[in-house]
DNA sequence: CGGGGCTCCTGTGCGC
DNA sequence: TGCGCACAGGAGCCCC
């Protein structure tokens, strides 16, 4: 479940380990998870690359390579990278000329590597929402405006605002004081204000706690981030409110299970 | 175009 | 104790 502050801690973490590596050799473990080109073009196009720069777009992690082409990685759920590697379990191995290795894990597979020309065209990508820090309130007022559905499902709406996934708009919904199956037209204007606000700290906090390690979440050395910790509301039914004491709850929206506080959240 | 529901996967944890 | 099954959720897709 890497969200926005995963994957940036992940590109920030990796910034300081394989930038200006060369790509010696790529493992196919499970060759499922290359979805272009075909994996026997995807290795042998990578093989003999450097890493030039790393970024991040919403959940998505970018390698820009020597030739002026692009690795995407798209993690999922259950997806991880972790330097030095070396494992037996990874799914993609990526070793450096340096004999070091980078995996790519993935429990249950939905992870998705691309090497493309221009990021920017894929589809994927096309279809997303703004970034939430390049956002101003009256952005998000104007987005806010021609919305329908509930609060919670819009969150995580990725061609909505992108980055955000289930841990984090529950976390911002507490924080916010709105109940998740708020229509979106009911919001007062101050409570769209809180709730942008919010929005940018809860997820600028969790980057500078290293993300949320929760199931399978590690940094690129292995460690688990930080900011579970902090969180309020997420995987914590029926434990007590932090703040009032009353049990958090569990609904179903969208498929997807959101933890809230039905007293501090209106 | 929007929203609901199913799908891809597999490890975990629950109930019987 | 062990088995079977629901469940976890990011995003694509189909359908109405």
């Amino acid at each position: 479940m890497p969200e926005l502050p995963e994957v940036e801690t992940i590109k920030n973490d990796l910034q300081q380990v394989i930038i200006g590596k060369k790509i010696a050799r790529v493992f196919l473990h499970n060759p499922k998870i290359v979805r272009f080109p075909s994996p026997a073009k995807f290795k042998k196009s990578l093989e003999g690359l450097r890493i030039k720069k790393i970024f991040r777009r919403a959940k998505l992690l970018i390698f820009e390579l020597s030739d002026g082409r692009f690795l995407t990685m798209h993690l999922k759920m259950t997806g991880q990278l972790v330097y030095p590697g070396g494992s037996k379990n990874s799914r993609v191995a990526i070793q450096f000329s340096d004999g070091s290795i980078l995996d790519f894990n993935d429990q249950r597979l939905f992870g998705e590597l691309r090497l493309v020309d221009d990021w920017k065209k894929l589809k994927f990508v096309q279809h997303l929402g703004p970034e939430p820090f390049d956002l101003t309130f009256s952005d998000f007022e104007a987005m806010l405006a021609k919305k329908k559905t509930n609060i919670k499902s819009l969150l995580m709406d990725q061609s909505f605002i992108s980055g955000i996934g289930n841990i984090y708009a529950a976390e911002i919904l507490f924080r916010a004081k709105i109940a998740p199956e708020r229509s979106v037209q009911s919001l007062t204007k101050n409570q769209k204000s809180t709730l942008f606000k919010e929005t940018k700290k809860v997820l600028s906090s969790a980057i500078k706690h290293g993300g949320s390690s929760v199931d399978d979440y590690v940094r690129v050395s292995g460690k688990p981030g930080d900011y579970a910790r902090f969180h309020r509301v997420y995987n914590r039914l029926g434990k007590n409110c932090f703040t009032c004491k009353s049990p958090i709850k569990r609904i179903t929206q969208g498929g997807r299970g959101t933890y809230f506080c039905v007293k501090c959240q209106k």
